[in-house]
DNA sequence: ATCAAAAGTTAAGAATTCCTTAAGAAATTC
DNA sequence: GAATTTCTTAAGGAATTCTTAACTTTTGAT
C-alpha cells in the first residue's frame, strides 16, 4: 500500500513516514499541494495524509483538487484544533482528520481504518475468503482450517503462513517472500523460523508429515501448497 | 419454495396465501398443529409460518413436535405481544416471530430473510433481528438476550459487543474491528478495554466463563461467537 | 561412487507476547 | 448524590514464538 505524506515541515513528515513504514507502508513525500499532485501521477497512491498549513498551495486547496479528479481516502492534519477547520477540512472532502500535535499510534490507526473501509468497499464480500485444495481448507472469515472435516487449530503465525501459501496453491515461496509477507519486514536474518513454522503446520495438517501431502518443500527454492 | 401457513383463521391464512403466491411461492395451508404436521409428509417444505393460538394443537406444541424431526426455518405468529409469548417462542425452535396485526410487507420480508439464511443466496433487504446460536437468544427488536430461556441484563456496551458477533456467528473479529464498529472510532491506544467489556459479557451469558461455550477468543486475533 | 557442503528437518527450552482477571477511578445516568 | 456503567491499570498466567543445536537429506565436486 502506497501512502502519500504531505507536509512541508520536514521533521514532521519523515516522522509520520518512519511510522508508517514500520507498519509495512511504502510512503512517499510532497513538501506542497502542487508537490503533492505531481506525485499522484507519478505513483499509484491509496491513501494521502495531507497538512493543512503550507506554502505554494495549501492543503484545502490541494485537497479540492485533488477531489476533482481522484477518489482516494485523504486524512488531514491540521495545527489547530478549532471546529472550524475540522469541519472545513471534512466538507472539502477530506475522510477524516487528526490535530496536531497527534499521537503516531492514532494517526496510524485511522490510516487503517481508512484503508479497510476502502478496500472493503471495493470488494464487499466479494473478496474470496475460503480457500480449498483436496481436503485442506482455509476459512479466512472464521479464521478455520479443517483437514478431512476436522478443524485443525493453528497459532497466528501458522495460519499466515497457510493462507498466504494457500491463497495461490502451487506457487513457490521462498523463505524470504514468506518471511516478508507474515512478519512485513524484510527477512534480515531469519535463521530458521520460518521452516520450524512449516514443520508445525504440517504436524498439524498431515497425516504423515514426513511425506507432506499437502505442504511441500521445493529444493533450494521454497515451499508451496499442492494444488489438488 | 414451499411455504407452510398454519392458521386457523381462514381469513388471516388467505390473505398470506395470495401474498406469498404473488412473490413466487407455492403455499400449503393447514388449519391446525396435527394438519400441518401432516403436511410436512406429504410435501417438502421449506418454510413454515405458524400461529401460536388454534385449536387441535396450539402452535407450542406444533413447534415442539416439528423441531423433533426437522430443522425447517419456522416464523411464528402471534396475536400478543407480550415479551413472554416471543421468549417462548424463540425458545421452542422458532427462528423468527410476527405479532398480529402484522404488515404483510414485513412477514414478506422476513420470509425472505429467512429462506435466504438457509440459501444464502440474494441482497440484504431486511436485516434479521432474532439471532441464534445454542441456548443463546438475541432479539434486537427487543434488546433482549436469552440463555436457556433465562432473561440476561447486559449494558449498553456489552449488548452492543454480542450483537456484533452474534449477527456473524463463527466469524472471528479482531479487538479493532470491535472497537470500531462498536464505538464508531478507530482503536489506536493499546488499551485493555474490549477485553474487560468480553469478559463482562461472559460473567453474564457463560455457565462457566473459564471455559466459555459461546463466547471465545481466537489467539492472537480476536474473538468471536461461537456457531452451534 | 564418495565425500563435503548446503539445505532442510526436528526437538526442547527460553523469551516474549497476548489474554485474563480484579480492583478502583472516572464518567454517566437516574 | 447515589447507583450504574465504563475505562484504566497492573499483576499473573497461558500460549505462542524464537533460538539453538543436533540430525538428515540433497546436491555437486572430485
Amino acid at each position: 500500500m502506497n501512502i502519500l505524506v504531505c507536509d512541508d515541515d520536514k521533521e514532521i513528515a519523515d516522522a509520520i513516514k518512519i511510522y508508517l513504514e514500520n507498519e509495512g507502508y511504502t510512503v512517499f513525500k510532497a513538501a506542497d499541494g502542487l508537490e503533492a499532485i505531481a506525485q499522484l501521477d507519478q505513483h499509484e497512491i491509496h491513501l494521502i495524509i495531507m497538512d493543512i498549513m503550507m506554502p505554494k498551495m495549501d492543503g484545502i486547496k490541494a485537497t479540492v483538487k485533488i477531489r476533482e479528479e481522484h477518489q482516494i481516502p485523504l486524512i488531514m492534519l491540521s495545527a489547530k484544533s478549532e471546529d472550524y477547520d475540522k469541519i472545513l477540512g471534512l466538507n472539502i472532502g477530506a475522510d477524516d482528520y487528526v490535530t496536531k500535535p497527534f499521537n503516531p499510534l492514532e494517526l496510524i490507526a485511522r490510516v487503517k481504518s481508512q484503508l479497510r473501509r476502502y478496500t472493503a468497499l471495493g470488494s464487499m464480500e466479494m473478496k474470496q475468503h475460503v480457500y480449498k485444495t483436496g481436503e485442506l481448507i482455509l476459512d479466512d472469515e472464521q479464521k478455520l482450517i479443517t483437514v478431512d472435516g476436522e478443524p485443525v487449530h493453528l497459532t497466528p503465525v501458522q495460519y499466515k503462513i497457510l493462507r498466504l501459501l494457500m491463497m495461490n496453491t502451487g506457487r513457490v515461496y521462498s523463505i524470504e517472500d514468506i518471511y516478508e509477507k507474515v512478519w512485513n519486514e524484510p527477512s534480515f536474518n531469519p535463521e530458521n523460523t520460518v521452516a520450524v513454522h512449516i514443520r508445525k503446520i504440517r504436524e498439524k495438517i498431515e497425516i504423515n508429515p514426513k511425506e507432506p501431502k499437502y505442504l511441500k518443500v521445493v529444493w533450494g527454492v521454497g515451499y508451496k501448497v499442492e494444488k489438488i
